[in-house]
DNA sequence: GGGCGGAAAATTGCATTCATTTTTTGAGAG
DNA sequence: CTCTCAAAAAATGAATGCAATTTTCCGCCC
């Protein structure tokens, strides 16, 4: 069984895009049947084309994905236990609906993971990954100096995942990947097009970002990572989900 | 089908004490049959009924919980995806064996969580709570004059889950409990006892902590908390897993 | 016209069944 | 006695079947 009678999920311009840096969840889990079908319905579901707090059709899901109910049910109960949609009892699954405060919530947590990746970062980095972020670093601020949007953003994602992969540590890249899916459905339209404040204090922050990681100062980094996250947010507040999968770049 | 004819797992007191504010995990989880089968499994998992590395047997343990197959392959990909058993295409599931690196990087996890539970408990905890807080570190404090391991090792436990709760956040307190529970297997004879030298320095540290947590210093507090993991396993390095689930308590 | 009640249809949860794959077993060769 | 290899046995992965619950739909009453 190889998975293959489906109409590719179109709309997946948004995900392939980041993929550079995709996380292999759990190695177990990628192999085996299972572990593709899990990918792929994660996928269908953070790019949005289920709407937020709507039901999860089984039925559909099985044709779509040419599989019978039982490996599909079986996935729906992992992403349940990620979060990423909710099971109730003899009414199925629903497309979990992030409410403000949760959403607060995950981006601190979003935040401590950063921060935990920048302090082990700072212990582990090789000189190489350390220049390539450097490298990463001018070309973001050189695209801040054009007001290169999406040269900007690509290279910001770039780094915070360079640190994140620094940090060599597994079951942290599987939860920060984890958390960065469940926040993927929101669409902050913090442009910072319209957010020139913003945009210049992120600059800032990354340059003390890049200085902590230079001297190799683990807390301090930490500190700056977190702040830089919840800053983030503070810019992203009070926006909602959008359900057309189109752009998939966020704001920093 | 009512789950019953089964011996009840038990100490669990960890977790399930403190439940005056809640741990649902999932919600959507903890009702519903499967999210029944699933904490019971797990427990059964944690508490070590089955040898670290050995193949998890279907059959047997749907004879052990009454139910048939469907069900537990499904909380078996659940456990999966929380990392505490590992599934092997077609040759089943095993449970996840400790490398000492993995060891090492779980524990770092949890000292970013805890760090980041510190730095929000900072902000939101309440007086009472404080309080609260502060009268378990006395009676810790108490406990180790008197060399009392037992009280100093529930108390220790107390603390640390309070601030958890402290930081209300509810992805916080799920991912934590998440690797608190694959972290449980692991017995630590970093019995305090035989290591008097640590037992000392784990308690200046608590004093750290309470004095942090006090003032409200959110930054000085994840700093704290992060060391204090770290040494806390340094403390217990290089010790193994024990099968017998007797008792349940876990070195600081 | 706007609910109300109840039967039909759909959906869910779990058990069972079936096709493959892996593991075990055992006979025979070296 | 040990190794090899094939057949039997067992286990896995997925599909299907079935009872129970929920949702939908439609005639009916107010």
């Amino acid at each position: 069984m190889v998975l293959d009678p489906v109409t590719e999920p179109e709309a997946d311009a948004g995900l392939a895009a980041i993929d550079g840096a995709r996380f292999p969840a759990f190695p177990s889990l990628v192999k085996s049947l299972h572990g593709e079908l899990l990918a792929r319905l994660r996928d269908y579901i953070v790019e949005g084309n289920l709407a937020a707090g709507a039901r999860v059709p089984e039925r559909m899901l099985c044709e779509h994905f040419g599989i019978s109910r039982t490996p599909l049910r079986e996935a729906l109960k992992v992403l349940a236990s990620e979060g990423l949609i909710e099971l109730l009892p003899n009414r199925g699954a629903r497309v979990r609906q992030l409410g403000a405060e949760e959403l607060v919530d995950l981006f601190d947590v979003m935040g401590g993971l950063e921060a935990l990746a920048g302090r082990l970062a700072c212990e582990k980095i090789t000189p190489e990954a350390y220049a390539e972020i450097e490298r990463l670093h001018h070309e973001m601020y050189s695209s801040y100096m054009r007001r290169d949007l999406h040269g900007y953003f690509a290279c910001n994602q770039a780094i915070h995942d360079r640190i994140v992969q620094a940090a060599d540590n597994e079951p942290l890249r599987t939860s920060y990947a984890n958390f960065a899916g469940r926040l993927r459905r929101v669409r902050y339209s913090a442009n910072l097009d319209e957010n020139r404040d913003r945009w210049g204090e992120a600059m800032r922050e990354h340059e003390e970002i890049l200085d902590a990681l230079r001297r190799r100062a683990g807390s301090e980094l930490s500190d700056i990572l977190f702040r830089h996250l919840r800053n983030k947010r503070r810019a992203a507040e009070g926006r909602e989900t959008a359900p057309p999968p189109d752009d998939a770049s966020a704001a920093s």
